[in-house]
DNA sequence: GGTCAAGATTTTATCGATAAAAATAATATA
DNA sequence: TATATTATTTTTATCGATAAAATCTTGACC
């Protein structure tokens, strides 16, 4: 039994349930495609059904479980035919995104970009402590930074989506053996490319390292 | 009070009620930007506490109703920055979709697009049944048949959150006087330049009359 | 008159119980 | 043995009640 309450310190019962699932299912302790039994998280917790029950429907805006009427949850499964999907989906939004952003954006995009970039170098990639990983978070913001000029924020929630979709299939990458090693040139010559207002190289140099982690998962898997 | 399970047929109260609460939104018979008091909705739709949160919380999911912990849930508000930044996205997005569609899009493409303006120019635009109208339905399918060639279910399904999220403007619009005539016309340009695999041309109408719906917007409200 | 604090009221989040549906096991039948 | 049918168990969806938090009201005080 986890005392949620005493781990998460969220206002809610709901939001900490959520918040910890959310981390069991991306990290892949929730197995991809099983089915999920309330009752079971209710004891584990230590909460009643409806907190459960309401984590688990802000779990499904994420795409992260899928409810069925009157047959409950399941974790949302993984599929290769996903991932491609979504690389899919990631280099053809961000590069729209990124191009507003490279003609839009002004010094203090670029001086976010140049931050964040800082603060991803500078963070540690091997975190075992609990949650979401400080590299992730680090790696999200950079992302993040890179399309901020785009003018508009449901173009950059989307962005964020899709970053999550893919997260969960690297970290199952990890998990699997697979290597990220030289993450941080690629970023930097991303981080080049745009402040530099090269598009097409920026742009290229993005969806490259995005069709990076397909490849890995590929041959993982596959 | 509403028997909301004699209205609308669900597996669930739940789904009833976020079918029924999503209806009222998006026409704006709950306005915009108001606070939802839950007991109320439990006594209108003659239900307990469960299925209306439930409800809420799927909403949030569609950025139809926003929620902070301890302090409920209220009707996300309408803006024109929104629907500027909505625009904005959908020009973007939609013009990677379609140009992805247009080059990898076969026969079944093609005809899924004749068949679903076909329905569409021959779906009465004044209709006044309860729930969603059939032209908002065939309008959206219209508008995803072009896109469905472009490879991606995630592409696609954001495609359709801000067709929806657009949707909400539109008819605001409409109730506030506004006027679309000449759709017909404009959806029957973008279907040709589609199929004919003229992309350059098809992007450019398909922004056109998203951009409309904005202008509309502005000259009303503003 | 305006500000602040104590108390009353409303509203939310959570609980534990129950009815209805689905899944499973057990039995009978061909 | 395989299939259909019925009982049993599990699980879900919903209910009504309650504690905790937020909001509103009132009245004292500067």
């Amino acid at each position: 039994m986890t005392n949620v309450s005493e781990t998460q310190s969220s206002a809610t019962l709901a939001s900490a349930i959520f918040a910890a699932l959310r981390e069991e299912i991306l990290s892949g302790a929730l197995p991809p495609d099983s089915k999920i039994n309330i009752r079971e998280l209710c004891e584990r917790f230590d909460v009643a059904f409806s907190p459960v029950r309401e984590a688990l429907n802000r779990l499904s805006t994420q795409s992260l479980v899928h409810q069925t009427d009157r047959r409950g949850f399941k974790v949302a499964p993984v599929s290769l035919e996903e991932l491609v999907d979504i690389t899919r989906a990631r280099c053809l939004v961000n590069e729209s995104a990124l191009r507003a952003s490279i003609e839009h954006g002004g010094r203090d995009w670029e001086e976010e970009i140049v931050l964040t970039f800082h603060r991803l170098i500078r963070t540690p990639r091997d975190d075992r402590s609990p949650g979401e990983s400080a590299w992730t978070q680090a790696h999200r913001r950079f992302h993040q930074s890179l399309l901020a000029g785009c003018g508009s924020t449901w173009l950059l929630d989307y962005c964020g989506r899709l970053f999550d979709a893919a997260e969960r299939y690297r970290l199952i990458g990890l998990s699997a053996g697979g290597n990220w090693g030289d993450a941080d040139a690629e970023h930097r010559a991303i981080m080049q490319a745009s402040i530099d207002r090269k598009a097409d190289e920026a742009v290229s140099l993005l969806c490259a390292h995005f069709e990076k982690t397909k490849a890995q998962l590929r041959t993982l898997i596959g």
